[in-house]
Order: structure tokens, then sequence, then C-alpha cells
DNA sequence: ATTTTAATGCAATTGGTTTGCAATAAGACT
DNA sequence: AGTCTTATTGCAAACCAATTGCATTAAAAT
């Protein structure tokens, strides 16, 4: 089993998760291999997919569970995106650089943005609440700039016509 | 039904329902000052509570419905508050100012908090991106002052002893 | 008053997540 | 290596917030 050698290698979350007292489970093992790999966040299923193609009979419980002990140790973090896409929450390991998501409330596309001011909110909280920021999720929506310029040229053609109701969700 | 002229005559979301088509009807009026009067977050079940005081027939769906039009109208913000109060989604009529909120991680309270840095964020994001903010959801997990005092008075008297293990749970 | 159709209530369903439990296997200790 | 302890797993069932189908009700336009 190649995986387990290199993941035992590289540290990270399973040598994290040995210095609390967790066994270093072959699926376990897997699950971080997945995490610290990806490229985004994922969600319980897409981490499922992706784990059956090493383990076949790895069971999504396995996944829950391991999730929920990485939330715990405090190196994951728990996102829902603003639910633009879909309902269930997601999942990434935490970045030593936060940032936010931002989603267009209208093409849907979530990106990831880091400006200095997000560190300053966490001095801010220090300075005048005494609170230690461990971690802060910034999620953002409003409308990506591709998106801004299309809906300018259909006002500018639809000029005078009245706003579409909102009575009916968005197709 | 005292609640439903009341409710007319001060506007808000009642005024802008009836400004996209919407009906007003005596369930939806009631939901919206709810939300208008509400000191804080609520979630489904909580604002079911209260809706049953005054209208005992007034069933959950109502409710889900009428949060996902005003969701649609951009006039209330879905959290999950970190999953710190459990796993429901809370809601609340969009502030004038926006804010975050801010959990201990240690004592599970919720509190909210502004620093002008919020806004500068989206003033970045509008510069670098293009990107229009409509709305931002910062939310913030860490340690208040209370909790930080009792935590460097338990490592005062535990000095020596290991860290205790995140294998399991916190009470 | 009549008509149209948005909105409601009820029941049933969905879908992500969690729990109970017997079987398995990591890690500790001979 | 072999044995023991118990954390971890897989499977099935349960859970629960949220959604959907549908007949009924009632807003509001005529």
């Amino acid at each position: 089993m190649p995986l387990v050698r290199e993941v035992r290698r590289q540290g990270g979350l399973a040598l994290l998760a040995k210095q609390h007292g967790l066994r270093l489970t072959r699926q376990r093992l897997l699950i971080f291999s997945i995490l610290e790999s990806a490229q985004t966040h994922l969600n319980a299923k897409q981490i499922l997919e992706q784990a059956r193609k090493f383990d076949r009979s790895i069971d999504q419980v396995t996944i829950y569970r391991n999730l929920s002990v990485l939330k715990r140790l405090g190196v994951i973090d728990e996102l829902d995106l603003l639910h633009l896409q879909g309902e269930e929450h997601y999942y990434e390991a935490r970045q030593i650089r936060e940032h936010s998501h931002v989603g267009c409330l209208r093409c849907g596309k979530v990106f990831e943005f880091y400006t200095p001011a997000m560190k300053a909110i966490n001095r801010a909280l220090e300075k005048e609440c005494g609170f230690s920021v461990a971690y802060a999720r910034i999620e953002i929506g409003g409308y990506c700039a591709e998106c801004r310029k299309k809906k300018d040229a259909v006002a500018m053609l639809q000029k005078g016509k009245k706003v579409p109701s909102l009575s009916a969700p968005p197709s």
C-alpha cells in the first residue's frame, strides 16, 4: 500500500492525528491525503468519490466521522459557500493565509479572495474585545465583473421595461 | 386581527413584498413582523414557535416558503453561525450596517461585532476584481476574554500535566 | 360579486448527516 | 511474533431540517 507510506512520510494531518492519540488507519490516511492535496473545497460526497478510487469498500460514515475529528482538531473548515453550490457542507484544510469565498449571485461562480483588511478585523477584535481569533470565515455574495457587464447590456436593451418579478425562483 | 393592520402601516418587508407583487396574507405578515422585531438571529423552528402564539394553525412549510421568498428578495440573511448553536440555519433581517458573528469555541457564546475594516474588504473587491458586494457574511471563531482568563488559570494549576486528548468530543 | 391564481396546510418525501452495533484492526504490552 | 485492549470501521437504520405534490383557501384584480 504505497499511499500509506507516502502519507506517513509527509506528516501533516497524520502527524497531528498521531500526536492526539488517534489511530492511523488506512481509511483515515486516505482521507487525510485527499484533503491535503485538494486544490479547492470539497463536499463529503466528493471526498467519498475520490476515496473510493483507492478503496472501494470505504463508507461515507467513515468520511463524516473523520471530518468530524478534523473539525475538532481545528485543522479543517466547514463551509456552506452561501448555498450557492447546493445545500451540503464543504470542507477545506485550514490555510495559513486566511481568505474569503466570494460568490456571484447571478452565475454562481465561487472564487477565493484575500486582502489585508481581513487581518485588520482580527486585530480589532483582539484590541476592542480581548477576543482571540482562531479562524475567520468570510463569505461574500454579490455580482462579478462579467455579470455586471451583461446586466448593463440587458438593461440598455430593455430600457423602460418593468423589472421582472421576484415571485418565481430564478431559472 | 390588530396585528395585520399594524404591519400594513409600518411598511418595511410588507411594503417591499407588495412592490414585488406578492400577496399580503395573514401568515406572511405575521412572519414578517416576527423577523422585523427580532432582536437576534432566529432559526425556522423559533420563528414557527413565535408565529404559533398568534396563529395556532400556521405550518412550518409556510415559514420555510416565506424565508425562501425573503432570501430571494435579498432582505434576510441565512446563517449557520459556525454550527456553534446547532446544525440548523438562522435568519436575520439584513442590517444597514454590516457586522460579523463572533463565536467562542469554548463557551459557545455568539455576539455581533463591527469594525470599519469590514467595509474595506468590499472596497478591495470592487477595486481589484470589479466585484460588486451585495452582502458579506463574516463568521469568526476563537476564544473570548473570559474563557482566555479561565484557561490561563487552569493552565497555571495544571502546569506540567499533559494536554487532554481530542479523540473524544468535548463534554 | 366573480374570477384568477398565489399562498396555505397537510402528508409524504428528500437528502445530508448521525447513530447503534457487531466485526475488524491499530497500537501497546508482553 | 502473540495477545490484549479498544478505537475505528462498515452496514443498516434512524434522524431531522428542508422540500415537494396536491387539494383547498383566500388575496386582489376585474
